[in-house]
DNA sequence: TCATTATATAAGCAAATGCTTAAATAAATT
DNA sequence: AATTTATTTAAGCATTTGCTTATATAATGA
Protein backbone atom coordinates (compact mmCIF):
# COMPACT_ATOMS: atom_id res chain seq x y z
CA UNK A 1 0.00 0.00 0.00
CA UNK A 2 1.70 3.02 -0.97
CA UNK A 3 -0.19 5.34 1.44
CA UNK A 4 -0.11 9.19 0.58
CA UNK A 5 1.40 10.85 3.79
CA UNK A 6 -0.05 14.14 3.17
CA UNK A 7 -2.99 15.55 1.35
CA UNK A 8 -2.21 17.12 -1.41
CA UNK A 9 -5.01 19.68 -1.35
CA UNK A 10 -3.48 22.98 -1.78
CA UNK A 11 -6.17 23.91 0.82
CA UNK A 12 -5.34 21.52 3.25
CA UNK A 13 -5.25 23.27 6.89
CA UNK A 14 -1.64 21.56 7.85
CA UNK A 15 -2.05 22.91 11.33
CA UNK A 16 -5.41 21.40 11.27
CA UNK A 17 -4.11 18.26 10.49
CA UNK A 18 -1.84 18.11 12.84
CA UNK A 19 -3.74 19.14 15.66
CA UNK A 20 -6.44 16.19 14.69
CA UNK A 21 -3.49 13.82 15.11
CA UNK A 22 -2.82 15.13 18.58
CA UNK A 23 -6.18 14.85 19.82
CA UNK A 24 -6.64 11.13 18.52
CA UNK A 25 -3.00 10.33 20.47
CA UNK A 26 -4.49 12.25 23.49
CA UNK A 27 -7.47 9.90 23.60
CA UNK A 28 -6.65 6.90 21.99
CA UNK A 29 -7.15 4.55 25.29
CA UNK A 30 -10.56 6.13 26.14
CA UNK A 31 -11.41 5.68 22.01
CA UNK A 32 -10.20 1.97 22.54
CA UNK A 33 -11.92 1.47 24.94
CA UNK A 34 -15.13 3.37 24.18
CA UNK A 35 -15.21 1.60 20.90
CA UNK A 36 -15.34 -2.22 22.39
CA UNK A 37 -17.96 -1.34 24.33
CA UNK A 38 -19.86 0.17 21.51
CA UNK A 39 -19.07 -2.71 19.28
CA UNK A 40 -20.29 -5.33 21.81
CA UNK A 41 -23.61 -2.72 22.48
CA UNK A 42 -24.01 -2.96 18.79
CA UNK A 43 -24.99 -5.98 18.31
CA UNK A 44 -28.94 -6.14 18.61
CA UNK A 45 -29.58 -9.35 20.67
CA UNK A 46 -26.67 -8.11 23.52
CA UNK A 47 -28.03 -4.55 23.02
CA UNK A 48 -31.08 -6.48 24.04
CA UNK A 49 -29.20 -8.41 26.63
CA UNK A 50 -27.94 -5.50 28.19
CA UNK A 51 -31.35 -3.28 28.31
CA UNK A 52 -32.99 -6.32 30.25
CA UNK A 53 -30.53 -6.63 32.86
CA UNK A 54 -30.14 -3.55 33.07
CA UNK A 55 -34.47 -2.99 33.80
CA UNK A 56 -34.45 -6.11 35.74
CA UNK A 57 -31.82 -6.80 37.52
CA UNK A 58 -30.53 -9.97 36.77
CA UNK A 59 -31.65 -12.73 34.65
CA UNK A 60 -30.26 -16.48 33.44
CA UNK A 61 -29.24 -17.60 29.81
CA UNK A 62 -32.49 -19.82 29.82
CA UNK A 63 -34.47 -16.57 30.55
CA UNK A 64 -32.69 -14.68 27.18
CA UNK A 65 -33.20 -17.75 25.11
CA UNK A 66 -36.94 -17.77 26.03
CA UNK A 67 -37.33 -13.95 25.82
CA UNK A 68 -35.50 -13.73 22.30
CA UNK A 69 -36.23 -16.46 21.03
CA UNK A 70 -32.61 -17.71 20.52
CA UNK A 71 -30.84 -21.45 21.42
CA UNK A 72 -29.26 -21.17 24.66
CA UNK A 73 -25.77 -21.39 23.07
CA UNK A 74 -26.13 -18.76 21.16
CA UNK A 75 -27.17 -15.95 23.73
CA UNK A 76 -24.20 -18.13 25.66
CA UNK A 77 -21.35 -16.91 23.48
CA UNK A 78 -22.99 -13.24 22.83
CA UNK A 79 -22.69 -13.29 27.19
CA UNK A 80 -19.22 -14.47 27.06
CA UNK A 81 -18.20 -11.54 25.08
CA UNK A 82 -20.09 -9.19 27.26
CA UNK A 83 -18.45 -10.64 30.60
CA UNK A 84 -14.71 -11.22 28.72
CA UNK A 85 -15.15 -7.10 28.43
CA UNK A 86 -16.58 -6.51 32.00
CA UNK A 87 -19.64 -5.35 31.71
CA UNK A 88 -21.40 -8.17 33.13
CA UNK A 89 -20.78 -10.67 35.89
CA UNK A 90 -22.50 -13.91 37.27
CA UNK A 91 -23.96 -15.36 40.46
CA UNK A 92 -24.38 -18.89 41.07
CA UNK A 93 -27.55 -20.51 42.53
CA UNK A 94 -27.56 -23.98 42.57
CA UNK A 95 -27.51 -24.91 38.31
CA UNK A 96 -28.40 -21.56 37.15
CA UNK A 97 -25.82 -18.43 36.60
CA UNK A 98 -27.71 -14.97 36.94
CA UNK A 99 -26.22 -12.18 35.16
CA UNK A 100 -26.33 -8.90 35.58
CA UNK A 101 -24.22 -5.48 34.78
CA UNK A 102 -21.38 -4.56 36.37
CA UNK A 103 -22.36 -0.81 38.19
CA UNK A 104 -20.28 1.82 36.98
CA UNK A 105 -18.82 -0.04 33.98
CA UNK A 106 -19.98 1.43 31.49
CA UNK A 107 -21.07 5.48 31.57
CA UNK A 108 -21.59 5.45 28.26
CA UNK A 109 -24.37 2.27 28.19
CA UNK A 110 -25.90 3.81 31.28
CA UNK A 111 -26.59 7.19 28.89
CA UNK A 112 -27.86 4.73 26.37
CA UNK A 113 -30.45 2.64 28.90
CA UNK A 114 -32.01 5.93 30.15
CA UNK A 115 -32.52 6.65 26.81
CA UNK A 116 -34.22 3.29 25.77
CA UNK A 117 -36.41 3.98 28.99
CA UNK A 118 -37.83 7.54 28.23
CA UNK A 119 -38.31 6.07 24.24
CA UNK A 120 -37.13 9.44 23.46
CA UNK A 121 -36.23 9.86 20.19
CA UNK A 122 -32.62 8.85 19.70
CA UNK A 123 -31.23 9.01 16.29
CA UNK B 1 -34.10 -25.09 14.80
CA UNK B 2 -36.74 -26.69 17.18
CA UNK B 3 -36.44 -23.61 19.83
CA UNK B 4 -37.87 -24.23 23.30
CA UNK B 5 -40.46 -21.69 23.52
CA UNK B 6 -40.18 -21.64 27.41
CA UNK B 7 -38.06 -21.66 30.33
CA UNK B 8 -38.31 -25.17 31.93
CA UNK B 9 -36.66 -24.24 35.09
CA UNK B 10 -38.66 -24.75 38.31
CA UNK B 11 -38.08 -21.35 39.44
CA UNK B 12 -38.67 -19.09 36.05
CA UNK B 13 -41.08 -15.94 36.75
CA UNK B 14 -43.07 -16.28 33.66
CA UNK B 15 -44.62 -12.73 34.99
CA UNK B 16 -40.77 -11.47 34.63
CA UNK B 17 -40.56 -13.10 30.85
CA UNK B 18 -43.71 -11.64 29.74
CA UNK B 19 -42.80 -8.11 31.29
CA UNK B 20 -39.18 -8.57 29.20
CA UNK B 21 -40.87 -9.44 26.00
CA UNK B 22 -43.49 -6.37 26.48
CA UNK B 23 -40.29 -3.71 27.62
CA UNK B 24 -38.56 -5.09 24.10
CA UNK B 25 -41.64 -5.31 22.38
CA UNK B 26 -42.31 -1.30 23.33
CA UNK B 27 -39.08 -0.38 22.66
CA UNK B 28 -38.10 -2.35 19.26
CA UNK B 29 -37.94 0.97 17.18
CA UNK B 30 -35.61 2.68 19.40
CA UNK B 31 -33.40 -0.42 20.35
CA UNK B 32 -33.35 -1.06 16.19
CA UNK B 33 -32.69 2.64 15.46
CA UNK B 34 -30.03 2.89 18.56
CA UNK B 35 -29.04 -0.48 17.53
CA UNK B 36 -27.80 1.10 13.70
CA UNK B 37 -25.75 3.86 15.62
CA UNK B 38 -23.52 1.85 17.99
CA UNK B 39 -22.54 -0.80 15.24
CA UNK B 40 -21.67 2.16 12.93
CA UNK B 41 -19.66 3.95 15.88
CA UNK B 42 -18.16 0.78 17.43
CA UNK B 43 -15.93 0.58 14.31
CA UNK B 44 -12.95 2.22 15.49
CA UNK B 45 -12.16 4.25 12.21
CA UNK B 46 -15.90 5.33 11.64
CA UNK B 47 -15.69 6.30 16.02
CA UNK B 48 -12.46 8.39 15.14
CA UNK B 49 -14.28 10.22 11.79
CA UNK B 50 -16.79 11.46 14.01
CA UNK B 51 -14.93 12.50 16.81
CA UNK B 52 -12.73 14.21 15.34
CA UNK B 53 -16.14 16.08 12.82
CA UNK B 54 -17.37 16.84 16.10
CA UNK B 55 -14.49 18.60 17.19
CA UNK B 56 -13.43 20.02 14.32
CA UNK B 57 -16.84 21.10 12.42
CA UNK B 58 -15.94 19.23 9.13
CA UNK B 59 -12.86 17.31 7.05
CA UNK B 60 -12.93 16.13 3.56
CA UNK B 61 -12.24 12.22 3.16
CA UNK B 62 -8.55 13.56 1.61
CA UNK B 63 -7.85 14.96 5.25
CA UNK B 64 -9.21 11.59 6.93
CA UNK B 65 -7.00 9.48 4.69
CA UNK B 66 -3.88 11.91 5.85
CA UNK B 67 -5.24 11.75 9.57
CA UNK B 68 -5.71 8.19 9.82
CA UNK B 69 -3.08 6.72 7.52
CA UNK B 70 -5.56 5.07 5.41
CA UNK B 71 -6.09 4.76 1.45
CA UNK B 72 -8.70 7.50 0.38
CA UNK B 73 -11.47 4.48 -0.73
CA UNK B 74 -11.54 2.75 2.63
CA UNK B 75 -12.46 6.20 4.45
CA UNK B 76 -14.85 6.43 1.76
CA UNK B 77 -16.79 3.57 2.81
CA UNK B 78 -16.71 4.21 6.09
CA UNK B 79 -18.05 7.77 5.40
CA UNK B 80 -21.02 6.61 2.95
CA UNK B 81 -22.17 4.56 5.81
CA UNK B 82 -22.07 7.29 7.99
CA UNK B 83 -24.20 9.47 5.38
CA UNK B 84 -27.03 6.17 4.20
CA UNK B 85 -27.26 6.26 8.16
CA UNK B 86 -28.24 9.99 8.26
CA UNK B 87 -25.23 10.57 10.81
CA UNK B 88 -23.65 12.75 8.33
CA UNK B 89 -23.87 15.31 5.37
CA UNK B 90 -21.94 17.01 3.04
CA UNK B 91 -20.56 20.03 1.31
CA UNK B 92 -19.15 20.82 -2.02
CA UNK B 93 -16.76 23.52 -2.35
CA UNK B 94 -14.81 23.17 -5.62
CA UNK B 95 -13.66 19.29 -5.80
CA UNK B 96 -13.93 19.13 -2.07
CA UNK B 97 -16.70 17.46 -0.58
CA UNK B 98 -16.52 18.62 3.25
CA UNK B 99 -18.32 16.12 5.70
CA UNK B 100 -19.93 16.79 8.90
CA UNK B 101 -22.15 15.46 11.89
CA UNK B 102 -26.37 16.36 11.46
CA UNK B 103 -26.38 18.30 14.44
CA UNK B 104 -29.09 16.71 16.89
CA UNK B 105 -29.38 13.29 14.61
CA UNK B 106 -28.08 10.95 17.96
CA UNK B 107 -28.07 12.34 21.16
CA UNK B 108 -26.29 9.15 22.05
CA UNK B 109 -23.27 9.83 19.87
CA UNK B 110 -22.71 13.39 21.68
CA UNK B 111 -23.08 11.79 25.01
CA UNK B 112 -19.84 9.85 23.79
CA UNK B 113 -18.46 12.77 22.39
CA UNK B 114 -18.36 14.88 25.53
CA UNK B 115 -17.45 11.63 27.21
CA UNK B 116 -14.01 10.99 24.59
CA UNK B 117 -13.20 14.89 25.47
CA UNK B 118 -13.30 14.82 28.81
CA UNK B 119 -11.02 12.09 28.35
CA UNK B 120 -13.19 10.70 31.23
CA UNK B 121 -13.01 6.83 32.24
CA UNK B 122 -15.54 5.46 29.65
CA UNK B 123 -15.92 1.98 30.82
C1' DT C 1 -24.16 -43.89 40.81
C1' DC C 2 -26.88 -42.61 36.91
C1' DA C 3 -30.00 -39.59 34.75
C1' DT C 4 -31.55 -34.87 34.31
C1' DT C 5 -30.98 -29.98 33.99
C1' DA C 6 -28.46 -25.51 33.17
C1' DT C 7 -24.82 -23.77 31.01
C1' DA C 8 -20.52 -23.55 28.44
C1' DT C 9 -17.44 -24.76 24.81
C1' DA C 10 -16.02 -26.38 20.31
C1' DA C 11 -16.21 -27.14 15.39
C1' DG C 12 -18.23 -25.89 11.17
C1' DC C 13 -20.23 -22.82 8.04
C1' DA C 14 -22.76 -18.88 5.74
C1' DA C 15 -23.04 -14.03 5.86
C1' DA C 16 -21.17 -9.64 6.91
C1' DT C 17 -17.25 -6.60 7.30
C1' DG C 18 -13.33 -3.95 5.93
C1' DC C 19 -9.69 -3.72 3.45
C1' DT C 20 -7.26 -3.78 -1.46
C1' DT C 21 -6.74 -2.34 -6.35
C1' DA C 22 -8.86 -0.73 -10.48
C1' DA C 23 -12.11 1.96 -12.80
C1' DA C 24 -15.73 5.66 -12.95
C1' DT C 25 -17.40 10.60 -11.86
C1' DA C 26 -16.99 15.29 -11.30
C1' DA C 27 -14.77 19.64 -11.00
C1' DA C 28 -10.71 22.52 -11.97
C1' DT C 29 -6.74 23.70 -14.67
C1' DT C 30 -3.96 23.96 -18.79
C1' DA D 1 -10.30 19.32 -25.43
C1' DA D 2 -7.02 16.96 -22.48
C1' DT D 3 -5.03 16.46 -17.90
C1' DT D 4 -5.03 16.61 -13.14
C1' DT D 5 -7.24 16.27 -8.70
C1' DA D 6 -10.84 14.79 -5.23
C1' DT D 7 -13.89 11.53 -4.53
C1' DT D 8 -16.82 7.52 -5.25
C1' DT D 9 -17.93 3.04 -6.78
C1' DA D 10 -17.07 -1.71 -7.85
C1' DA D 11 -14.94 -6.23 -7.64
C1' DG D 12 -12.16 -9.36 -5.11
C1' DC D 13 -10.62 -11.39 -1.04
C1' DA D 14 -9.24 -12.45 3.84
C1' DT D 15 -11.02 -11.93 8.39
C1' DT D 16 -14.60 -11.63 11.63
C1' DT D 17 -19.11 -12.53 13.22
C1' DG D 18 -23.01 -15.10 14.70
C1' DC D 19 -25.39 -18.71 14.14
C1' DT D 20 -25.91 -24.19 14.09
C1' DT D 21 -25.25 -28.81 16.05
C1' DA D 22 -22.65 -31.77 18.96
C1' DT D 23 -20.17 -32.40 23.02
C1' DA D 24 -18.34 -31.16 27.67
C1' DT D 25 -18.89 -29.49 32.43
C1' DA D 26 -21.25 -28.74 36.68
C1' DA D 27 -24.90 -29.15 39.91
C1' DT D 28 -29.18 -31.58 41.33
C1' DG D 29 -32.02 -35.42 42.28
C1' DA D 30 -33.66 -40.27 41.94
Amino acid sequence: MALELSCTRAEADQKQLTRCRETLRMSSNSINTIGKVLALAGNETRLKILFLLNKEGELCPCDFSDILEMTVPAISQHIRKMKDAGLITSRREGQTLYYSLVKGQSEVLEGIFSRLQENKKVA
